[in-house]
DNA sequence: TACCTCCAAGTTATAATATAACATACGCTT
DNA sequence: AAGCGTATGTTATATTATAACTTGGAGGTA
């Protein structure tokens, strides 16, 4: 939060209480969050809830760097290594669905290499589906 | 084709001609379709056309590792490396939304190597964004 | 102060994508 | 023919997202 409240001084950009809601709700949640929760949780904080009010926030945020929008669940999560523009990856339990994020510098994902000649990268979206531990030990219990 | 063929064929599943008529448009176009867009196909060709018909063959079509949704663009395109199931890179053009297929093991990316020891990975999406050399070119004209 | 401009937020409507739930049809086995 | 399994057809609706236009408020400037 302070350096999302520093980035926004030092950018002269309007740090509002739409965005400051919106981006606190996010933080608060660890996990990702679908438009439709926010606009539900706007609603009950009184704001205004109609869906482009998400929307244009976090388009805003995800521009700033500070939220990315994991498109395997239609939702949205803060970011856990913002200040620098990055293209992180993220692995996704396909169980309790809980995200984590890898920075791509430590990811050893190295696109350049993949990329064929005549192509240029901007951006990339790597989600990985798979299993977490700890669902797997609960699976196991269930199973046996 | 063929390869889809022999598929259904040794594998005991029914190459319909719903399923053939899809993955045929897909295989025609070599570039990604909306699942309304296939829809209209249908309705052209004197199949029925509610949304449920499509995505049911779709999600058939991708089982058996045929075809590839992209989320990026919510569309589906023919896969180019059939045959054996893998988790594909693709790489697609902001500008006239072309998209190229790399097969994982020419990628060089090493998706084990950055998870998280606690995760099994069990399917990966990645998408790349970027320009190709020839919508480059264009812009450059274009901006001159 | 009065006016202007800019951009954020609010509003209304609707587009685009996808699925649930149930009905029908058709081939295969017995 | 009866029963079963799977594919297709139908209806309705859920979910996600955007277009287009209006309102409001902060900050500059004549």
């Amino acid at each position: 939060m302070k350096s999302f409240e520093r980035h926004c001084f030092e950018n002269n950009l309007k740090l509002t209480p739409l965005r400051k809601k919106i981006f606190e709700f996010l933080l608060k949640e660890h996990q990702p969050r679908g438009a439709y929760e926010i606009l539900d949780m706007l609603r009950d904080s009184g704001f205004s809830s109609a869906p482009p009010i998400a929307y244009r926030v976090l388009d805003f945020l995800i521009e700033q760097g500070f939220v990315h929008k994991i498109k395997r669940l239609n939702s949205f999560v803060a970011c856990s290594h913002p200040g620098n523009i990055h293209s992180p990856a993220f692995m996704i339990c396909r169980k309790c669905e809980k995200v984590a994020e890898i920075d791509e510098k430590k990811s050893g994902i190295d696109l350049k290499k993949a990329a064929p000649l005549n192509f240029q990268i901007e951006e990339a979206v790597i989600e990985v589906v798979g299993i977490c531990t700890f669902c797997i030990t609960a699976e196991g219990k269930n199973a046996s």
